[in-house]
DNA sequence: GGCTAAGGACGGACCTTCACACCATTTCCT
DNA sequence: AGGAAATGGTGTGAAGGTCCGTCCTTAGCC
C-alpha cells in the first residue's frame, strides 16, 4: 500500500491522450474534395445541379482557382461531377451518380465513435430545435416525413430525404456550426449504412419516430424531442452493432 | 403572382451556404499551438507539468520536430512554456501563467454560435454519460463538485475545476471525439467568460446544478441529466448575453 | 572525464498553394 | 456574320510550409 506512488491527485491520463493525439491538418485540396463530395453524396446537391462558376466558387471557398480545380478534377474523375465548356457551360453534379464506394477500414474501425458523436450532436440539436423551431420550419420538416412515407421501398431516395430532415433540423437551430457538424456526421453515417439492407419495416419505424419528433418540435417540448431522438439514434446504432464486426 | 418563379421545391438556400462556406485549413503549426495552448489555459496541463521530450512529442503528434519547435517557441514567447536544457531538462508549463488575453473580435462576434454549439454538445454528452457513467467515475465528478465548493471565492481555481468536471463528463462517454470537442468548446468558453465578473452566488448556483447533474448520473437518469445541463448552459448563455454587446 | 538525454540551430528537398496570364469552346447579341 | 461574354482548360513561376537529416550546446549522472 505505502509504495512511493506519485502524490498527484488522480492522474487524468485519458484527457492527456486527447491533448497529445495526432494533429491531422488536411490540405485545402482534401478539405474541398471532402466538402463537395459529401454534399453530393448526401443529396444536398442533387444530380443536375449547376455549381457556381470556378472563378466565383474559389472566391467563396477562399482558395485559389488552381486548388479548386484540383478538387473538381478529382470529383470529375470519380464520376461525381461533369463539366461543360462554353457560355452556357459549367460544372454539374453528374446524373446518374456513381455507385457509393465501400466504407474505408479507417471509418469502419471508428464506427462506435461516429455513433457516439451522432448521438451527442443529434440530441443536442433536437433540444435546441424544439426551443426555437418556427411553425413554418416545422411544417417543412413534416412535409419531408410525408415524403419519406412514400419512399419506404426505395432506400436511396429515403436516405436522401432523411438527410434533408436531419440537416433541416440543424437549420432550425440557426447555428451554422451545427449545420456543418450535422452534414459531416451524416456523411459518415451514410458511408457506414449505405451498404446494409434496410427492410421496409425498419424504415417505417424510423419514420414514425420522425413523426413523433415533429410533434415534439411543434409543442416546443425539448425533453420529449431529446427522448425521441435518443431512441432513434440508438436504434440505428444497434443495427450497426449487429451487422458490423464488433471492434473489427 | 404568376412570375416565372423557379419550380424548384422549396430552395434549401441555408444549407448551400454551409456547403460553399470558406475552407479554412489550419497549418500543422497553428493547430499545434492551439491544441497545446488550449490545454494549458484550461489547466489540463497544470503549471510545472513537464511535456514529453521534443523527439517523442513530435512523434505522438505526427509532425516534424522543426514544426513542433515552431509551436513550442511561440508558446514560449507568450510565456506559457519554459524550456530547460541539459540531461534533466525539458519543456515545462510556466509557473505562474501569463494573464489571459482578451477574446478576439472574431470570437466575440461568434459568441451565440459558441453557446449553441456548447448547448448541443454538453446536453448530448450528458445524456450519453448518464447512460454509461460507472460509479467510480461519478464519484470522481462528485469530488470535483466538493472541490468547487471550496473555490467559490477564487474564480480562476473554480474555473479550472469546472473545466475538469466538464471534460471528465465527456470522458464518461468513452469517446475520444467527444473529449476533444469538449476541450475545444471549453477553451472558447474560457476565452469568452474569463474577463467578466463571477459573484459567489452565481458560482454557488452553478455548482448546485453540478450536484444535481451528478445525482442524475448516479441514477442513470438521462432525461434529468439533459434537463439540468440544458439549464446550466442556458444560465451561462444569458449571463453572456447580458454582458456582451448584443451582436457587437 | 565521458556518457547520455535533453533543447537549439541549420540547410536542403519536397509539396501545396497562390497569383497571373493566356487558350479553347460555346452562346448570345448586334 | 462577327464580335462580346462567360465558361472551363492550361501553364509558369514564386512563396511558404513541412519534413528530414545533421550537427551543436547544455547539464546531470556514473
Amino acid at each position: 500500500m505505502s509504495t512511493d506512488a506519485p502524490p498527484a491527485p488522480a492522474a487524468p491520463a485519458i484527457s492527456e491522450d486527447a491533448v497529445f493525439a495526432p494533429v491531422r491538418s488536411q490540405t485545402a485540396f482534401e478539405e474541398t474534395v471532402e466538402r463537395l463530395g459529401t454534399a453530393i453524396k448526401l443529396g444536398l446537391l442533387p444530380p443536375g445541379t449547376r455549381l457556381p462558376a470556378e472563378r466565383e466558387l474559389c472566391r467563396k471557398l477562399g482558395i485559389a482557382r488552381s486548388t479548386l480545380r484540383q478538387a473538381l478534377l478529382a470529383l470529375g474523375q470519380t464520376g461525381h461531377l461533369q463539366a461543360t465548356r462554353g457560355r452556357r457551360g459549367g460544372t454539374f453534379v453528374a446524373d446518374p451518380q456513381p455507385p457509393g464506394d465501400i466504407p474505408s477500414e479507417e471509418l469502419l474501425a471508428q464506427w462506435p465513435e461516429v455513433c457516439d458523436s451522432r448521438m451527442a450532436l443529434e440530441v443536442g440539436v433536437a433540444v435546441l430545435a424544439a426551443q426555437r423551431a418556427e411553425p413554418a420550419a416545422v411544417d417543412a420538416l413534416a412535409a419531408l416525413v410525408e415524403e419519406m412515407d412514400q419512399q419506404l421501398l426505395d432506400y436511396p431516395s429515403y436516405r436522401h430525404t432523411d438527410v434533408r430532415f436531419h440537416v433541416g433540423l440543424a437549420e432550425c437551430t440557426g447555428s451554422s456550426r451545427l449545420i456543418a457538424a450535422m452534414t459531416v456526421i451524416q456523411g459518415e453515417m451514410t458511408d457506414l449504412i449505405s451498404h446494409i439492407s434496410h427492410p421496409e419495416e425498419v424504415l417505417r419505424a424510423s419514420n414514425d419516430q420522425h413523426r413523433r419528433l415533429v410533434r415534439a418540435l411543434r409543442g416546443h417540448d425539448s425533453a420529449k424531442a431529446a427522448r425521441v431522438m435518443s431512441e432513434q439514434v440508438e436504434a440505428t446504432t444497434h443495427i450497426l452493432g449487429g451487422l458490423l464486426p464488433s471492434q473489427g
